[in-house]
DNA sequence: GTCTATACTTCGATAGAC
DNA sequence: GTCTATCGAAGTATAGAC
């Protein structure tokens, strides 16, 4: 008996082959023909589960916001003290970043872009996370444990710093730039504890 | 008598226009006929002043550096306390991503792409940049005054929320976001005064 | 749901006249 | 140095058979 000509995962090899090469080659850099060889479907099934290449995107990119907003919200309701609750965010952070590689390097490349293709609702979904952050820090500050900061400005001085180390390993990825001084090799580990130790230093009041 | 023919100042024209509409768009983004038509010029004189797209491309971004290169080496070269001179490190590139706007811009999409544009020769560039940093770091470490620290993760908690911020100001550019909580504006000075402590602290030897 | 074929557009680059 | 015209490749999207 033969298997059904259906493949009710034709969508999902869509949206896996889509976040990569996403994530690798930026939303011009990768062709809808790409996407379709990588997920091995014919390319008009791409545009039947997706109305355009711009929508298969967007779905890529808020899946991606929905986890990690969901993560970091856990973080933020959590029972601990702000600074374990700062510490946590930190790790989780580059934890996910390690688990889904394509996470923090899309959203680096699409915030540098000036996110052209993304729409109020994906920055609902950015604000979610953001918020967790900022619930952290203002429990801190009611605790008197953190001292009184533009919010935007204390998340800047987290994230900026994981974002960019993320850029510098992906330009390390390219073969001939291994020996070069700036390419030195960082574990996570230590990125994890330095990060975290001048978010508190950043955040103490004096 | 009629003026000459000849323009001399074509390739300048082709350089600032590419350098613009490269920071604004990213180098798929920008058609080399974008170019010509912003710069007034007719396309095959942009292929008869530069070997080709990259070239140009390569052209201006070393141009930047070079610029950034020198500043940032005179301040790390004078004769001030290596905390004065951390301070004016993190003042100068706000206040040349302000003359240049597109400089940062331009840097910001490169390394989030993975800088797959950049030969070596522009990375020597960026060392020259990253060299500053680390002398000045050095220094203050030989006097005591700051702690034992990878240079460049320090760099990268230096460097990271400068080039955040402007990714942000980017996003916030775009008509109808103005009104998004991510999006408030933070005045320059507020950003260099929390940047420049946040680097002091993370510096401090306890 | 799946596939082939193709219409339509844009882009990088060059040839060759002046 | 300057310009016109154009080639060839690549990309988005759709029409329409099965």
């Amino acid at each position: 008996m033969k298997a059904s000509l259906k493949r009710p995962d034709t969508r999902s090899a869509v949206f896996e082959a889509a976040a990569t090469a996403f994530a690798e080659h930026g939303f011009d850099g990768v062709s809808v023909d790409d996407i379709a060889q990588i997920a091995q479907v014919n390319k008009a099934m791409i545009y039947y589960h997706f109305a355009d290449k711009l929508a298969l995107y967007r779905a890529v990119v808020g899946d991606m916001l929905d986890s990690v907003g969901a993560a970091v919200t856990e973080i933020a309701e959590s029972s601990t003290s702000p600074t374990d609750k700062l510490d946590r965010f930190i790790d989780r952070f580059v934890r996910l970043a390690e688990t889904r590689p394509w996470f923090p390097t899309l959203m680096l490349r699409e915030i540098s872009a000036g996110a052209p293709h993304l729409d109020l609702e994906t920055f609902a979904k950015i604000r979610i996370v953001f918020g967790a952050f900022a619930q952290i820090l203002a429990e801190g500050q009611t605790a008197g444990v953190f001292r009184s900061v533009q919010p935007m400005l204390a998340y800047t001085t987290v994230i900026g710093p994981l974002l960019f180390n993320v850029a510098r390993e992906r330009m390390a990825a390219v073969p001939g730039r291994r020996n070069l001084p700036m390419f030195v090799d960082i574990p996570h580990a230590d990125l994890i504890a330095h990060v975290q130790l001048a978010a508190r230093r950043m955040l103490e009041p004096r």
